[in-house]
DNA sequence: GCCAACGTTGGC
DNA sequence: GCCAACGTTGGC
């Protein structure tokens, strides 16, 4: 199993409407770069991942987990695009916020402090493990 | 709202 | 295939 970060502007899409979806999920749409695709390609049922307010908020406020494996993007003909489709798990007791895990020397080689912009990124299992913590959400999930 | 970083596009 | 121009993202 795998762990990701999904970034979202909650003018977009927030994390209150990801929940209002329940267990059917939603199609992760939208996204449109190579990289961030290419890790929705690589994800497995079932892999977790953090839920990431940008923008405004600027921190993970949940987790979310992959229920439908990589598909073509509803949102646009152009046949490159794929996504998956992710359902909420839970809330982040407490927030972290990219403040603290800059912060955080156990976490400065995460893609999002190294790879601010991409906008569906792998997170390390000591770094699941770490935001969890900070969370308050132990043990991790 | 600004601007730096960075990915993409397109001319050569 | 290179690289300059351009557009977008996202923190501040």
């Amino acid at each position: 199993m795998a762990y990701w970060l999904f970034k979202s502007e909650p003018d977009a899409w927030s994390w209150d409407q990801q929940k209002a979806k329940g267990k059917a999920g939603e199609e992760w749409t939208g996204v449109r770069n190579y990289q961030a695709r290419n890790n929705m390609r690589a994800m497995q049922i079932g892999d977790l991942g953090f839920y990431y307010h940008s923008n405004e908020g600027l921190e993970v406020v949940g987790i979310v987990e992959v229920c439908k494996l990589a598909h073509p993007d509803s949102s646009t003909d152009d046949p490159r695009w794929e996504c998956v489709d992710i359902r909420a798990v839970r809330d982040m007791p407490k927030p972290v916020t990219l403040k603290d895990v800059k912060a955080n020397p156990n976490l400065a080689d995460m893609a999002l402090v190294t790879s601010m912009r991409l906008s569906v990124q792998p997170v390390k299992p000591h770094e699941w493990e770490e935001v969890c913590r900070m969370g308050g959400l132990v043990p991790a999930p």
